[in-house]
RNA sequence: CGCGGGAUGGAGCAGUCUGGUAGCUCGUCAGGCUCAUAACCUGAAGGUCGCAGGUUCAAAUCCUGCUCCCGCAACCA
């Protein structure tokens, strides 16, 4: 038994996340999470909202509600969307909990002490009636380069000229559109990561496993130009972490707050923190997770997130803790995916384009988008939702192939034995070949879900699932029942067994059926079936049972044509 | 010369690192079965692997050039 210690991406606080924030980091790390349990191991599985920065506030003040309020409101939402979907989180935490701004401002403290803390006094835009200071990205105006009068303080959409925000012509708040703009210094702190450059390449070169994705990414950021930049992580917000060292004020830095993406990341240490509280736990219980001088060296970190993330958790997380000096635990995977686009274009959540959480939920249960999205997940390029693929998939793969191979199972034996596992009759060489069969389905099976090959695994249990169909269709006990009620009754009672088999594997991707798989075969026997021969002798003769309702109804074309026009815009 | 990912039968993908008769799922067609959610099982047709060169006995796989799609480009997170 092993420990292994899981975090996604924490999903930002302003609203309801789409099904392709959800692909990216936590379904597949929820997968990875329920599988390493179902072996055994000693699972510390977190994740959290992201809740400070200009956005939260944005939304929060469009909401007409005072900050805290609107991400107490949002977080609640936000948590009952993962329950719905099954996340299993040991803990879904905030990134403005106490534990976090505590060790927020600790480690910026560390950072100091380590002289990889810099004061930089710099220009930045300041909006009169907005009352703040703006980013770059919240400052339109007309593009010095082709006139287009939308252009951003970052970049403009329409020529892709990089910019910066006194290049704009006319230059207006994003926010209020008012052009009542003046440019204000102000003093922030950066993280000297550019001095960390050799450290963090070494490590990132040591990580031979990575993911490409993973590691192209990380290693464009460290060679790139001039190298690794420092980073300001300080911003002039009221909404976020007071920027501190430890408990001590910092001089010349009041009323300011830490970046969000300086915060984000140390939330998954706080928040092992915060599930100790919420549990009633101590300090060494979560720290025996984090801390490799308090128990955590045997632990293996594993981090998922969309490819949008890599920098900051290749990069800017690992200088925080290298930096530091003390002993924290540093990742040992990063699986990160691409992206997932929504019929021909981008899920966004700005513009309301593609299936959001609770939209999901409301139309069809949990398992039926856990499935296609994780047998479909952006792992080596981006990946496309259509409704058409959607209904062809999920009405094959659950319906007629596992859905069906129960429903068959389970009413054939209801009328010539009862519900109960029929006795008699014993194993011959059919079954023997199908035991071999399934047990080298099972190792692949096995090995792509410890490589978090998502797609390979989904296909690898699926031909587990067919490998039911075809011993039915050979053995035929509705045939062998006429001559030969004994060994149709062996037959039976094999495929039986194998249903609570198959419930106990594909709980990982779809964890509401197995419950009900496990409920009508009347049984808490989830251990994983390492050993088939023996899984397959678990429900005994006599054992009772009933029939399932159907397991996964199939999706109607007139649905899908229903859904597909219903999110065919953007969401009001 | 900004960086990275991708391009394989009608659709979605694997195979590329470690060259050696192109594989999987869906769809299509044909057959079988009749226990089952008109489900299941078997078989067949269909691709020369984005384009053009090169290396080699042999290239989807290695090298060079090019085209197209997607994302990123550090103060959105």
């Amino acid at each position: 038994m092993a420990r292994h210690l899981i975090t996604s991406a924490i999903p930002y606080i302003n609203g309801i996340k789409h099904l392709g924030n959800l692909v990216g980091s936590q379904l597949p790390a929820d997968l990875y999470a329920r599988y390493l349990r179902g072996r055994g191991h000693e699972v510390m599985f977190l994740c959290a909202t992201d809740e400070h920065g200009t956005p939260a506030e944005l939304a929060a003040a469009k909401a007409g509600k005072p900050v805290a309020e609107y991400c107490a409101e949002m977080w609640q939402v936000q948590k009952e969307l993962s329950d719905g979907f099954g996340l299993s989180f040991d803990h879904f935490g905030r990134s403005s909990s106490p534990q976090n701004t505590a060790l927020t401002q600790h480690f910026a403290g560390k950072l100091h002490e380590a002289g990889l803390i810099e004061e930089v006094t710099e220009k930045q835009v300041y909006s009169n009636a907005d009352g703040r200071f703006l980013p770059d990205r919240y400052i339109e105006g007309t593009c010095p380069n082709c006139g287009y009068d939308k252009a951003r303080g970052d970049q403009c959409e329409n020529c892709t000229k990089q910019l910066d925000p006194t290049d704009l012509i006319d230059p207006r708040s994003a926010i209020s559109g008012s052009t009542d703009l003046e440019v204000r210094e102000t003093k922030h702190l950066y993280l000297r990561q550019s001095q960390m450059r050799d450290r963090l390449g070494d490590w990132i070169d040591s990580k031979t496993d990575w993911p490409i994705l993973t590691t192209s990414i990380a290693r464009k950021w460290l060679n790139d130009g001039d190298g690794l930049r420092d980073r300001g992580i300080t911003r002039d917000l009221d909404w976020g972490i007071p920027v501190k060292r430890g408990a001590e004020d910092w001089p010349g830095m009041e009323g300011k707050v830490f970046y969000v993406w300086f915060d984000a990341p140390i939330e998954y240490i706080a928040c092992a923190g915060e599930w100790a509280e919420a549990t009633g736990r101590g300090e060494a219980d979560w720290q025996r997770w984090w801390r490799t001088d308090k128990g955590a060296e045997d632990v293996r970190y594993t981090q998922f997130m969309g490819k949008d993330n890599v920098p900051f958790h290749t990069l800017s997380f690992p200088a925080t803790i290298l930096g530091s000096g003390e002993p924290w635990k540093l990742v040992d995977y990063i699986k990160s995916f691409n992206y997932l686009n929504y019929d021909g274009g981008q899920f966004s959540t700005s513009q309301g384009r593609g299936i959001f959480m609770d939209q999901a939920l409301e139309i069809l249960p949990a398992d039926y988008w856990r499935w296609w999205l994780l047998s479909h997940a952006p792992e080596t390029s981006d990946a496309e939702f259509t409704w058409e693929n959607f209904q062809a998939s999920v009405n094959k793969d659950l319906a007629d192939v596992l859905g069906n191979f129960v429903s068959r199972v389970t009413k054939f034996c209801r009328s010539k034995f009862g519900e109960e596992v029929p006795a008699g009759g014993t194993m011959g060489e059919r079954e023997t070949a199908l035991i071999e069969e399934l047990t080298t389905k099972l190792r692949a099976y096995e090995g792509h879900m410890d490589a978090i090959e998502v797609r390979k695994a989904a296909a690898a249990l699926r031909s587990i699932w067919v490998a039911g169909n075809e011993y039915l269709q050979e053995a035929a006990p509705w045939a062998t029942f006429k001559e030969d009620p004994e060994t149709a009754a062996m037959q039976i009672r094999l495929a039986l067994n194998l249903i609570r088999v198959y419930a106990v594997l594909s709980a990982p991707f779809i964890p509401d059926a197995t419950a009900r798989m496990l409920a009508s075969m009347n049984t808490m026997e989830t251990g994983w079936p390492s050993d088939l021969q023996a899984a397959l002798a678990t429900l005994p003769e006599g054992h009772t049972f009933t029939v399932p309702d159907v397991l996964f109804a199939k999706i109607t074309d007139d649905q899908r044509e229903d859904w597909s026009t219903r999110f065919a815009g953007t969401r009001t």
